[in-house]
DNA sequence: CTATTTCTTTAAGCCAATCTTAAGTTGAAA
DNA sequence: TTTCAACTTAAGATTGGCTTAAAGAAATAG
């Protein structure tokens, strides 16, 4: 995730960019209005977090430019201007949300991860060497091909590739795919697992869904 | 545009009904948490004011038991409680903004305006294939012949494509087109699929409109 | 206000996909 | 070699979804 930070204060800059970073966004940072928006244009940032008061332009004008050639982004202001009147003005030239200073970071961050929500999609896909499941769309695909499994052949694929490198015990497998909290002795999960890795094409060499004797399985790659 | 108030103090609710009904906004009021997630899940507003402290049940798990079944609708905390914590912690559990009292109407009928600004740029047609599909004035064209769907078929059709590439359950639709939150055990939406899928022409073997066996449907091109 | 049409919901039967059981076979570990 | 867990297979049971028909609501027309 991509953050922009147009702020002219060196101070608030490495604050706000070492605090992004330690979360793992990519931050880009710029000093004045006019390469400001230049950069929001060209750099198709996730966010951005535009400060008041700029050399040059004002970060309501700023907004309000960048909001005639994109409407999606979210903008953030921060500022150290607390009238109604400037909150209202900020929020009408587009931008998402308008903090002021000084302001806890633990806030700023979680007011970036309400606007980034939206666009921020749960991780959809989960791998094991060349499968793939899409779990939105239930979609397994192995090199390629895709390949067609039932309910409950899924859900066991799910399950042992959300536990990766962890071996999976028959007693969970069967509470969390089956439901069934007594009375393990049954060997539906023998069945599944075995469709399950002919219909992926698995065989004992290939070592992706290893069999732990006596205690479960195990998803893991070579 | 309908706004849904669940707050306990009686001074704030006329104040804010007055208010927001001056600028023509459908005013609904509650009183206490209970009814409230009701009322939220029941009314389809197009946005929630909520109250952190409620009598019975807490405004922060009022939040997030609604945005259990619904993630879309905004829902903004009105709170005299003023601590980092609580606003992370309001914002965390599903809540778009938090606005903390006293308040300035102006300032809070601003930051309500974002929140519809955001929900109202959702684009207008949708597409699956040769399918298209107005959410504004309902057409649906499939290879350039209109078909005329139902009101609940019309439904069905846009629920699925709002989502498309991934599976919506039984549950989801129930819950989402027909307003049922328990008793799922009705085989209406086989009915209207049945409908839908006669009327768009679609067959076993046309994949746009996928049966996902023990789960419920998706939309998806080929 | 009543009749008629259209839309929505309920109900029931059918069929096929899927799940479970069970029994025989294999193979690893002691 | 023996034992027992895991694998394999196939038959039988079950469920879930499709379809149709008809009853119940709601909207529209007369």
């Amino acid at each position: 995730m991509k953050i922009l930070i147009i702020e002219d204060e060196p101070g608030i800059i490495s604050f706000l960019k070492q605090g992004l970073e330690e979360e793992h966004f990519e931050v880009h940072t710029c000093t004045n209005g006019k390469d400001g928006i230049e950069l929001m244009l060209r750099e198709s940032s996730d966010l951005v977090l535009l400060d008041w008061m700029l050399p040059g332009l004002p970060g309501i004008e700023v907004c309000k430019r960048f909001r005639e050639h994109n409407s999606k982004t979210p903008v953030i202001f921060l500022t150290a201007r607390d009238t109604v009147h400037d909150t209202i003005a900020g929020l009408q030239s587009g931008a998402n949300d308008y903090i002021k200073k000084p302001f806890h970071f633990e806030e700023l961050l979680e007011r970036i991860r309400v606007q980034l929500r939206t666009s921020l999609k749960e991780p959809a896909v989960l791998k094991l060497a060349d499968i793939q499941i899409d779990v939105n769309s239930h979609m397994v695909v192995r090199s390629g091909n895709e390949i067609y499994l039932t309910q409950k052949e899924y859900e066991l694929l799910e399950y042992l590739l959300r536990n990766k490198d962890k071996v999976c015990t028959r007693k969970e497998i069967i509470e969390n795919i089956w439901n069934i909290h007594f009375d393990y002795n049954t060997s539906v999960i023998d069945v599944f697992m075995n469709s399950l890795r002919k219909k992926l094409g698995l065989h004992k060499q290939d070592d992706l869904i290893h069999t732990i004797r006596g205690v479960g399985f195990i998803a893991r790659e070579s």
